[in-house]
DNA sequence: CCCTGATTCGC
DNA sequence: GCGAATCAGG
């Protein structure tokens, strides 16, 4: 496989959208995430810089993704969502569990409006938008298993983004998921 | 262990 | 230019 002007356009796209190395590898084909990296860095677009920050110090880190801001409104009543069995047990192969969810009063797992870090919301709705929807055979024990959509409709699939070791979510999901009961988190990086 | 991007260097 | 191997983190 060579780097054809679509390879590179999807290439461009896919990087600049923020998806991994290899992701991108996995969507091209043929190549491996060190290739896509490599050329990333030929391009050049190793970070989006148009070369107009003399200042050499200090790293930006901050500010990603979208422009989407929820404002909560009311603060209603605070009942933790638990999206699924929040069992940490990283051995659950038998997610094939059907609910018996009542037709006409779905959202099992939907975090609802709570008391949720602002940041997370958000970051989750974000992630819904990048989310691989995976069906539940393609889901491995390290993609992202927070459900979207409603399980009783055509319209349902998980997110299967890369989670990290261990968690059975993504980042972003495993932050909605895993609420510290009270006071949100302090979230560095 | 899984993953991420960054860099090197022989091809 | 290419990308496997390697490095340096999370």
């Amino acid at each position: 496989m060579s780097w054809t002007e679509e390879r590179v356009e999807t290439l461009k796209k896919m990087w600049n959208e923020g998806q991994s190395a290899s992701q991108i590898a996995k969507e091209l084909g043929g190549v491996t995430r060190n290739a896509v990296i490599g050329k990333v860095h030929r391009l050049g677009l190793s970070n989006r810089n148009a070369g107009s920050s003399p200042a050499p110090k200090e790293e930006p880190k901050a500010a990603k993704p979208e422009p989407v801001e929820a404002k909560k409104p009311a603060p209603k009543p605070e009942h933790v969502p638990e999206p699924a069995a929040a069992a940490p047990a990283p051995k659950p192969s038998t997610p094939a569990r059907r609910q018996i969810i009542p037709a006409g009063q779905p959202l099992p797992p939907q975090p609802s409006p709570n008391e949720i870090s602002p940041e997370a919301l958000a970051q989750q709705r974000a992630t819904e938008k990048k989310a691989r929807k995976l069906d539940l055979m393609e889901l491995t024990e390290r993609t992202c298993k927070w459900p979207i959509g409603d399980p009783a409709t055509e319209d349902f699939y998980f997110c299967g983004l890369p989670s990290q070791a261990g968690k059975p979510y993504c980042e972003a999901h495993v932050g909605v998921a895993f609420q510290p009961m009270s006071s949100r988190r302090d979230r560095r990086r």
